[in-house]
DNA sequence: CAAACTTAGTGTAAAATTTACACTTTGAGA
DNA sequence: TCTCAAAGTGTAAATTTTACACTAAGTTTG
């Protein structure tokens, strides 16, 4: 054991930010943040930036990434995988940003290395509640972010090129979906994110293909059209298979 | 510009480790150095480590990483990428490690999150040179590494993932090797790198359809049989088609 | 100088995968 | 019962991948 940790005391040198991508059925949308201090300071300041903080001494650096999400989404335990670590000299230092930490920072001038992290979540699971300094936590079109708070913009297009890698080989467009979902979801899903237009048949062949994929005896409902029928994520099934290689599309 | 900067301070929270890569002809090796106390301290302690060092506080991680090197081989502008960030609570707290970081560091006990690095080199142009504590500078046989100080296994097997992820979508390979080198060299390296034995005319079809190598006109020498006519990499032509997807095997 | 040795260098046919492509079915809603 | 919208489904051609073995050339040895 380390002796002479300090519990719960900040390290004002490193912190964490998270990049969350969720899918609504039709958009690809990232968590943000609002800054905003026009309530306390009348400081006018709506920049957007990616949630995150610094870390406690004691915490480790995931950790501290899942509790920065916890607070925000109230989720646990959910899909979290770190994208690097972002150490520029002037990543602090564009005006407002300052302003903002001089605001919040118990060492506002101090040099701070982030970790990004990567996280993907069904939308619907979860209702975002403001924390903190954070009065507006929302869902923003991926397509729509404009110029982002700090080096979140650099942060947030290494998050997309992971999602993008991550969705040719491995299973996690999923994660992005409810339990239950029919084919075409995933397939406007995939289109989506990768700004294509997949051949339609060839990928719920080849998806189906993979063996990841279990039908169920339940249809959509509610839609004016034939309902189609719902597939479920075979969990288990990817596990074994783990380390092969498989296409996604 | 941030003010209150501190020159060449060091940050005692955060360092880099480097994964560095070399090829000799036959075995895929990694540069590691030895700890040694024994002149100074009769302190009985061999334990390899990689490479690194904590980073000053105005000092880019990467900028950290070349130093680092640069002070240990001489080498200057290699090719260098970041693994990622691994800041686990107990990542110093091995008994050996601490004692070592008891005499050399100026704040023993800190929490440290170090940033791994990478790096691919011509084992050949470079003569390592001992620096600071590190009196033994090696090239090991990445086959033959044993239990390392700190976290250094965990960051090695997360840099060897990265070079077989690397060598199969980009043309990695050729700055493990000479200018100029036979076809053959660089199907051993791929075989070794990857422990596997591809179908060797299949693999040279593949490898020249990629378009990345010019044949010139010169052959090996010196070799006891019929020898071999030598290739260069095109580097132009890669970053011209960056963005496309190549399979290198 | 001839024979033996070592690696260089080269092609093809079968199998597997990928691609391009369009119509019928089904349920909901009017 | 008619219309609308998306669901669901197959095949043939092209391309890519795979498996596989002998001859050529230069060096060394006897």
């Amino acid at each position: 054991m380390r002796p002479n940790k300090k519990m719960n005391t900040i390290n004002p040198t490193v912190s964490v930010d998270c990049v969350v991508f969720g899918f609504d059925g039709s958009d690809l949308k990232v968590l943000l943040v609002q800054r905003d201090l026009r309530d306390n300071l009348d400081i006018d300041d709506d920049t957007l930036v990616l949630p995150g903080d610094l870390i406690f001494e004691d915490e480790d650096i995931q950790d501290a990434a899942s509790r920065v999400l916890l607070d925000l989404t109230g989720i646990e335990n959910l899909f979290l995988e770190q994208i690097g670590a972002f150490g520029s000299l002037d990543r602090l230092s564009k005006d407002k940003d300052r302003v903002w930490l001089h605001l919040i920072r118990p060492i506002p001038e101090s040099r701070v290395i982030t970790i990004g992290y990567f996280a993907l979540v069904n939308i619907k699971n979860y209702t975002l509640r403001p924390a903190g300094f954070a009065k507006h936590v929302i869902w923003k079109n991926f397509n729509e972010v404009g110029e982002l708070g700090f080096d979140h913009n650099e942060i947030l297009s290494a998050g997309i090129t992971k999602l993008r890698n991550k969705l040719y080989h491995e299973p996690v467009g999923f994660k992005l979906l409810p339990k239950q979902f029919p084919l075409n979801h995933l397939y406007t899903l995939y289109n989506t994110i990768l700004n294509s237009r997949l051949d339609r048949r060839n990928f719920l062949r080849r998806i189906l293909k993979t063996g990841f994929l279990k039908e169920t005896n339940n249809f959509q409902e509610g839609v004016p059209h034939k309902p189609a029928r719902l597939y479920t994520f075979v969990e288990k099934k990817f596990a074994r298979d783990n380390n092969q290689k498989f296409k996604f599309y």
